[in-house]
DNA sequence: ACCTGAACACCGTTCAAGT
DNA sequence: ACCTGAACACCGTTCAAGT
């Protein structure tokens, strides 16, 4: 056990740090780091910085913008060196993957943080740069970024919630009627084939090839 | 007012509805019709249904799978005559537009249900007649519908909660800092232009072109 | 003016105990 | 065997009342 300086009451424990919002976005992602977005509660926090929930609220808005906040922390570690597009929006991708919950909080947030719009500035900047034109630069960023945020959304929450092993081999099983579902019957097992690393990049390279050749209205 | 049949106390009300998935989940279709997701707790559909939350559990397993349920009865709606592949899909992402939350909860949900079936094997039909290969169709499914999906969870809750007006105006002129972004600076006023309705489906006119211009791995 | 204790109004899910 | 009352273990957010 490591020795303490002292002994100290809650009551007159000394200068800790004080309450600002980075100490309360720090603290978010120290909890999320270690036990998952889930134990991201206001309660929690309030714990973790000795204090109670209501005092949380003079330094973020509510829970949506705590979590915006926490993403943009997040990036802020973003690798944007020496890549090409799609390697960046991997990358990206990965940083969510680790919190499908955060990429499910974030696909309705609209973020804005610092490191957010470097990223769109990256992603611009690399579209510019292959010969796209900006109004379809402008619209397609949206579109890579929502991908990249929806898959990580979508896979992750399926591997964490124990889902899905028996129940989509039933209803794989119910697709291949072939009279109902003719369609489906036909394209048989390619609907689930493939890794999710492999359909996330051809999604990146369909989505490139479509804002290229398809122009705005 | 009606006419009673008679007044009855809750002990001995005659024949009501026995319980079944069916019950519970045209119950949860009509609460949220009425009063939205939110509303839609195991709880308060207990008490429409006199009965406890502990039942409920009898009949579904958890309030994602009841969310599958809810949407694929919602599907059973949806009108495939006589549609072009951006029709069918804008139809989809109407009905969704309509229930934002429950857009949300099916991102991460891999619905399996015979009405959204019925809609991926009219999709993997529609793309087959325009000539797209069959395993580009079979991937390139997942992406239209991902999109049609996260486009209806994202504007949803945007107009939903009343945030970003003032805010969105401020990280406007933030990113429009020309030394932090050139590139969002460069693009300008086009990042945040157009309609939810253009945006949506020139997002499935990239995607469609894409995919039939992309070889799966 | 700034901060917060306590309350408001709820949740999903489980399980022991009934019928 | 089937069903459920009651409990478990929590939530986000507000606001009156303190300093």
């Amino acid at each position: 056990m490591a020795a303490r300086r002292e002994p100290v009451s809650r009551r007159d424990r000394p200068a800790k740090d004080p309450l600002s919002r980075a100490v309360v976005v720090a603290a978010a992602v120290r909890v999320m780091r270690a036990e998952g977005l889930e134990r991201v509660t206001m309660r929690r926090l309030a714990g973790e910085l000795d204090t109670g929930p209501a005092s949380l609220y003079v330094y973020v808005d509510n829970m949506a913008e705590l979590h915006g906040a926490v993403l943009d922390e997040l990036l802020a570690e973003l690798d944007f060196s020496g890549t090409d597009l799609v390697e960046l929006l991997s990358r990206y991708t990965q940083v969510l993957f680790e919190y499908p919950s955060l990429a499910r909080s974030v696909l309705t947030l609209r973020p804005s943080g610092a490191n957010y719009l470097r990223l769109i500035d990256a992603v611009l900047g690399l579209l510019d740069a292959s010969g796209v034109p900006v109004s379809r630069a402008a619209w397609g960023v949206d579109l890579l970024l929502q991908h990249a945020t929806a898959t990580a959304a979508e896979h992750g929450t399926r591997s964490e919630s124990g889902l899905h092993d028996a129940s989509v081999q039933e209803a794989a099983l119910v697709a291949m009627d072939a009279d109902r579902y003719p369609h489906v019957a036909g394209v048989g097992d390619l609907l689930w084939s493939g890794s999710g690393e492999q359909r996330l990049r051809w999604g990146f390279a369909v989505l490139i090839a479509g804002i290229a050749a398809t122009a705005v209205p």
